[in-house]
DNA sequence: TATGAATGAGGTTTCATTCAT
DNA sequence: CATGAATGAAACCTCATTCAT
């Protein structure tokens, strides 16, 4: 794969690294934001902040970034090599046994859902707010997050082909990445605020109730 | 309803308003507060701001409310009024006819949640972001308004009880309402942007995947 | 005696009490007042904070004083009351034994004295601070103080002068007045505190080395 | 002197300043708050205020010092810097000549103390009132201040033990600062304000009657 | 006359951004 | 280029005082 997710990419906003030097420093800030993003919000890091955990001076922060909306894609450049990172280690999770039914499957999706909102909840959190806070900043990884998920549910489907009832298996695909994102995800980071507050079961009955709602939605037939 | 939400009840964080005039200020201020929620966020809202649309000095700001952490509350007090407003204006969409199935019920409960959406955006953006941000000052007008929804829910379950799969009604009632308060408000508030930028459909075929994915948690047997 | 020192007497930027009931309201201001002095600083004191506890409205409140600042002279009043009803009760103390020698009275001065700051101490801090801050708002209790303080001092000196080598009596009984309101008030207010910090003795020591130092001022002879 | 009490010496609350630019700042701002602090009282310089006699923004303030209570330990180190031009300058004054007796040299040293007062009031002011506001916040220059001066006091008792009657050199000495510390700072502060009022003497008269106290404290006899 | 709501100047503090070194 | 000191607009909050009822 060439995806150019290397941690070097420039990005909008951003001032061309073209030196050695720079390019270790564009590192040296992005893995200080990411370090940051997962202690707090993005609203509550500062700019000096981010300059002395990253070992820089502050001046120096404001050469590779034009100011601090330029680091709002980079939320989701470090949201997207978690996501990499954890898929890597979790693939065993998502391996489909081949006597697994499609329950089964939804199932353990959940919950590797589940396992990487625990995770990092508070880099999730910036990157799905500044996702609809600032959508003109996602950048094209945004894509690439959501992309690659589709695409693993899109398999799914695929191979339990004659159980689900959904006739357009794309667009399937699409809404149950949907729906874990946003049924989880509220879950996961805000847990009994929000919503939540409605829900009165334990974590293993909510991932399992997720699971029905996945299921249901893809096996129900026409009304 | 008897309900007391009338405009001038005091919550956390507030002074009592004892007098008539000062009870006029706490509208003109709620009103104007209410005014600025719909056009941005809470956090971009200062403190003069509020006093100089309500026509009032700073200082009476403060006589009613402690400090910008007291107005908190009014967010969901502002949500509930709208609620409460639109819910009478919107009864005839909710009104199951004899012959409704639990399809054509579950679809107009999604209608009806989405005309909602519609109307207020930001504000509810504003209401369910703080009530994530700090549950410890959402006040018992969010308990009303989730309570109230998962009445509403609970009676569709219980009225086509047997269709419904689920065993335990009120657990099936509380997952609905949380299934429609993430995902449909997720697409409402935020559209394309977030996860919603996995989804390529239209608005009404958005609400009725809503609806089927509703319907199948609903219905679904055990896997 | 008919010193003038009923509670409803108008000083400086005072507003005249015609009436008996503004007399009351005087009454309850100048003992909510004085309960404000016992607990807090002069400064910390708001004019709402002075209403409340006189349970009257702030309004009322600038009707018996044009400003904050015509309370200063309640300070002193609330003094001049509370050292009256402390000699009143502390007479025996102070009263001469027959074989009493001017050291043992000199002690048993500075004792009284030291009883009288430890009752009330942010009351005198608050007099003492705005003597000295705001000299053209004492008023004449300030004097009344002085002169009645000065008077007992110049008994003690009458009765020993024999034992008392300085040459002008009342010269000299100011200075122990002033001696005692400088030396023994810094240390029974602020103890350990600014210059206090160099004392290294307990409180018994500490009264005794002023009785020292007063005698000795007394009774040394010419260098 | 090699006391590192140069102008530059960062204390409590304050931020470092590592390069020469900023010690100058510093600099710039210990010498305009020094100056108004000879104007006025502490409570009365705004932030504001200091920045523009510094000739700085309000934001470079808080560079060096975290917030406005960050300035109370500076009251310190300009009082002590004053007194160490000061007594270098009044030397001469202090100087024991080979036949003074313990009288001379108590009025010497009374006379050195009046001089040091007359010269910034204000500044002694406030340094006197925040060592006992804010105890917690006076630093070592306080502590170095008291040193200082009992050492001097010590000297002078030991070298005319003959005459002092006082057992407990050390302590005698501390007592002798303690009431130069209170007896003459109210009159170099207030004057006729405060128990100062009661003294009817001049200038002179008054220090020579301190000088017969210190005098008399140390010379007088078991009672 | 009493009330207490309303006023608003003025103070402290934060932090993204600029710019001299 | 990097540095980090300096900037200053803008936000929050307080409280003595005024004034409509």
């Amino acid at each position: 794969m060439e995806k150019s997710d290397d941690i070097s990419k420039p990005r909008r906003g951003e001032i061309e690294a073209s030196q050695d030097r720079s390019r270790r420093t564009r590192e040296k800030l992005v893995t200080a934001f990411g370090a940051l993003l997962r202690e707090k919000a993005f609203e509550a890091i500062t700019m000096a902040e981010l300059a002395e955990r990253s070992g820089v001076a502050v001046g120096t922060v404001y050469r590779r970034f034009a100011n601090k909306e330029a680091l709002i894609p980079v939320i989701f450049e470090v949201y997207l090599q978690m996501l990499q990172t954890q898929s890597t280690d979790n693939s065993r999770h998502m391996t489909l046994e081949d006597d697994d039914t499609l329950w089964d499957a939804t199932l353990k999706l959940c919950k590797a859902a589940w396992d990487v909102l625990e995770r990092d909840p508070q880099l999730i959190r910036s990157a799905h707010l500044y996702a609809r806070l600032r959508p003109d900043l996602v950048g094209e990884d945004w894509d690439d997050i959501i992309e690659g998920s589709v695409g693993q549910f899109r398999q799914l489907i695929d191979h339990f082909s004659d159980e689900v009832q959904r006739p357009d298996a794309d667009g399937a695909a699409r809404m149950v990445f949907y729906l874990l994102n946003t049924v989880m995800v509220e879950q996961g980071l805000y847990g009994d605020a929000g919503p939540g507050a409605a829900l009165k079961v334990d974590t293993p009955a909510f991932i399992e109730d997720c699971a029905t709602t996945v299921y249901g939605y893809l096996t129900v037939g026409e009304a």
